[in-house]
DNA sequence: TCGTAACCGAGACGGTACGTCTGGTCTTTTT
DNA sequence: AAAAAGACCAGACGTACCGTCTCGGTTACGA
């Protein structure tokens, strides 16, 4: 059903005693270390299954236990490699946060893996429905929850009004820089960065006069 | 080599003369229709060159003796499904440039077919670095241009500064949108254009005080 | 190595004793009954263990502790099935107790379910060495050696010759049958037992004159 | 459906010029030497299409697009070994012949390949309804049609009865036979081949004195 | 009464082969 | 020369079993 990892059975009352020989920890990282160096050196395009297995020393029935697609593999190697790359910056002032926000993500994005794995991950997930509710339930809301503290914060210091739209802040923000990761019509520069935060903050803090509501 | 719609031989010199059976102009059509509707029913990802060959009722050779792969076709299907939805407004103001551009982009997008098709091509051209260049080169490019046509239009009449980062601007536009059409988090309503549009145009107006320089 | 059951371990000296948790005796006659319900509804081709242990309610390492292949599993099922059926007839004459025992072989196999263990088993021969040779000594030898004494009464009798080649005599009595079993060409009919039996009576009560040497 | 080769599309009427590639027939040629090969190296039973294909250098779709099943490949690998090795004699009497018939069988089965072809062919069969078919169309009853000329011949010479059950009689003679190939519990001798056609001859001449009916 | 040994059911393990599907190419006849 | 048709080689798909191996637990014997 789910695109989440399947967990081993019986996950019980109280004392269940899971029955059965347990999961093998080793292979759970040996799939995950060979899954991210395909990924790595193919993108998830190019990964199968099969090598997968093959590079792993483990045998198909063994992933396909543990995730029900490719797509749910990628993700979860992913994860392992992006999380505690995204820390919640306070720096003192919204453009602080901001820029120091879209750095690191632009810094894990174009450095080694994580770029051509994440944007092998949003291709995979138009075409799998299941995938891409695990796509955003466990990657862009967890994001977005981190970072609307930023605006929050900014917000109470009066920065910005406290009828700001956070979503569309958010969306301005990390949209801009998704387009350039996945278009390449344009490099993800510092110079982009900062640009994009001062036009956000800036478009952010104005007193919005009398908007006509055409 | 390229990902262009492959041309019929002898584009030749002073005498064209080709020789031969000409290309069937109905096979053309039966192919385009056929992928057209493939892609609308189940995505790039679903679209076998197999099955439009079927359903054009046409053997796979004349497909690729076409396009080079299915993302090309694809792409070109959705340029005539795309194109001439897309016009240049000239409203009198930047706001109003931008919001009948942004509109009429979302309604393109969230209507009928065409914003399965665009997100499954930005999907493939993961995968597939010539599409990718086709996809940057006639698409995004090309509406960029058109665009920044709106941008330079508010310099001219004073709107925003003569020194303000058309790229970026319109990363932030079209760059939030796609964020939503692709990772699906939230919905792509008038009132999203609408902020969007508002918090741009007050961030390119916003007169940049002393920016740091961090 | 072998196929017979795997004793239990300590064949011992003088002081058996045993330790450890003795087999389970209900263990065994489950996964017996489930293997000869497997082998009478699909055959021996149909049957694996992971079925039988399913069904019989017991690990796979139960069975492969007492059987070292499905072959040798279903052997001693089917023996358990086809032991009794077959008594050592005594009418008197040749042509009697011959009459009996093809009867009885035929009913036996026709019935039920010991035609197609037996069917299953020959072909499971072919392609499991060890299997073969357990198949020849406790099933075809054992009958073979009981039937023989059918024929050495009749030479006692002075029905037969005293040099008569019991074993082709075997062969032709009951590779007749085992032909119209294994290939099902013409139905084992009680016509057949019985002409069969007049012919071979016939062939070996008629005097060989002279046999040519050719 | 059934288990003979799959003919190409489109049998026709008068001219019906099939379209689309061929067949080749080098792949014909070079997937039946290959499953001859691996049949002759380790039986039926060891052999796997995806062996074969490798083997062959072909991909698995093209034998499946000929043969429905291992068996029906190996059907017709055994057919091409076996065919012109079984002539009909005739040597003017009914034991010539037989002998004649009777050795060329049991030295096609010993020597070379065809023997254990054969054996895993029938082991095939017993769980394998459609090979079953083809192997009694096929291959029995058109053996058993050119045997059962030599015993008309034999009848109109008046060597033995115009009543003779000539299905019992082949039985017993072929049944002996594939009796020791089946279960090797006895070598397939020129001593076996003597008696058991001296012991048929003998018991189809008898005169059948009285029967008794039980 | 304890410890140790062999069993038990459950289920994961690394593998092999299955039969299907699609990719992109090649080879026919027909237009 | 291009058309439709369909076969070609290649190889991934997800499934089913193989025979072995861990688990937590049970049941016997011998110390």
């Amino acid at each position: 059903m789910s695109t989440a990892p399947i967990p081993p059975p019986e996950p019980g009352s109280g004392e269940p005693a899971r029955r059965g020989r347990p999961r093998s920890e080793q292979a759970d990282r040996a799939i995950l270390r060979a899954a991210t160096e395909v990924l790595a050196a193919r993108g998830l395009g190019g990964m199968s299954i099969e090598e997968v297995a093959a590079r792993a020393g483990v045998g198909k029935a063994t992933i396909y236990r543990r995730w029900p697609s490719r797509g749910a593999l990628a993700l979860e190697a992913f994860r392992a490699e992006f999380k505690e790359q995204q820390p919640l910056p306070d720096t003192g002032t919204l453009r602080g946060d901001l820029l120091a926000a879209l750095r690191s993500w632009v810094r894990a994005v174009t450095g080694s893996r994580a770029g051509r794995m994440l944007a092998g991950l949003i291709a995979e997930a138009q075409n799998d429905p299941e995938l891409a509710v695990a796509w955003r339930e466990q990657v862009v809301e967890r994001l977005r929850e981190q970072h609307a503290i930023m605006l929050r914060r900014a917000i109470g210091r009066g920065e910005i009004p406290a009828d700001t739209d956070l979503d569309v802040a958010l969306d301005m923000l990390y949209g801009a820089a998704y387009h350039r990761l996945l278009h390449g019509h344009r490099p993800l520069t510092d110079a982009f960065v900062r640009t994009v935060v001062d036009v956000l903050v800036a478009g952010l803090t104005a007193r919005p006069a009398q908007r006509p509501q055409d």
